[in-house]
DNA sequence: ACCTGAACACCGTTCAAGT
DNA sequence: ACCTGAACACCGTTCAAGT
């Protein structure tokens, strides 16, 4: 084992991430900069740097730990069916996901999770290939079922946020420009939208999309 | 009508609108800021909030601008079978969306389109409908259908983006680490997955979506 | 009424210097 | 090896002043 020489660090990778969690569950993913993370390890901004190399690289470190740390549901429990084995493990991404509904913005790249959260493709895939799908199949089946949960956490997030700051003066306007006779039924929904909308719909699409798509 | 006075304008919304859809075309969303759009229209990024009030304003504008101006099908040209409807115009509508992908990250906020946009909605919901469902569960439908279409153009959009600015090193790097053991169904996949995520899944997902969904 | 320049309070990141 | 301060090149937005 080599002589470890220099300064010794004030800072580690894990004070930061446990940092940048809690600046995130207290005032949002665009409350994250490196300045106010420092602040909050007291240490500087330019001192993270030596920790992490960009921004970005912070952000991946952020989604693969709570990734690996979210509980996920035991092996045993699954239901041995296929097509409900992919419902249960498709709700827990979802569950997971719908805790730090931003890790959408920064992973809704290349249809997967991080390095953390690859058991769910893996489940899901594996219990598409049990009901009886080729490989090319049950690949295209989840990634379906990915858009259909990110979409899904993606508007969740972006209702909230606007909720959180201030009323949806936009879901309004809308409304009340509405042409009547041009879209008749939106008129007629009109005043029931903001209590359909907040109704839950994840499980309904989710058992279409199951039934549609494994045999 | 009341007599025009003071300084005449040197720039409109319609130009700033114009603008504003050049910069994006030609650099992406990321490039549009207040500075660089109000050199694009030769004025200064002050002049710019004499004629909209802030920066979200300007994108809900331009969000309107573009679906009012986007060729949709003609009415006669839908199919009559409700199930099919639902399939063309819901396939028109991510076809839309797909030459703008920063749309979405703009207003998938609510469920809801723009303005100009809620031609889709309309025709999805009136086509659930006659396909016999009741309100709630049309509008749950159009809202699983958008929650679907929504994921899927986030993520080509994201996938694109990193395309655009060097390889996809992250998601190699998933899989280089990958342990087989734990995880045999992607290693499994692993060397095909740039090949199978390429391909167009949404016409399959939305079909299954369809089926499930409509009586 | 419309436009301008200077300024404010931020960003992420780099670089040379300290310990 | 690790940390710091100053600086760079940006943001969106406000405000007082010009025409």
């Amino acid at each position: 084992m080599p002589a470890r020489t220099g300064r010794p660090p004030k800072i580690s990778r894990a004070d930061i991430v446990t940092a940048a969690h809690r600046v995130i569950e207290e005032d949002g993913v665009a409350s994250l900069t490196m300045r106010r993370l420092a602040r909050e390890v007291g240490s500087t901004a330019m001192a993270l740097y030596h920790h992490v190399r960009d921004k970005e690289e912070l952000l991946l470190l952020l989604l693969d730990d709570y990734a690996t740390g979210h509980a996920r549901p035991a092996e045993e429990e699954l239901p041995g069916e296929p097509r409900e084995r992919v419902v249960a493990v498709a709700t827990a991404m979802r569950e997971a996901l719908a805790g730090c509904p931003w890790i959408v913005d920064v992973l809704r790249a290349d249809d997967l999770l991080s390095v953390g959260g690859l058991w769910y493709p893996e489940k899901i895939i594996d219990a598409a290939l049990a009901a009886g799908l080729a490989m090319e199949d049950a690949v295209s089946a989840y990634r379906i079922i990915w858009h259909y949960t990110a979409g899904e956490i993606g508007a969740r997030a972006a209702a909230a946020g606007r909720r959180a700051e201030g009323g949806s003066t936009y879901r309004e306007r809308v409304f009340a420009e509405l042409d009547a006779g041009a879209f008749p039924r939106l008129a007629e929904v009109g005043p029931r939208w903001a209590e359909l909308t907040a109704r839950d719909t994840y499980d309904r699409g989710l058992r279409a999309l199951v039934a549609g798509l494994l045999p």
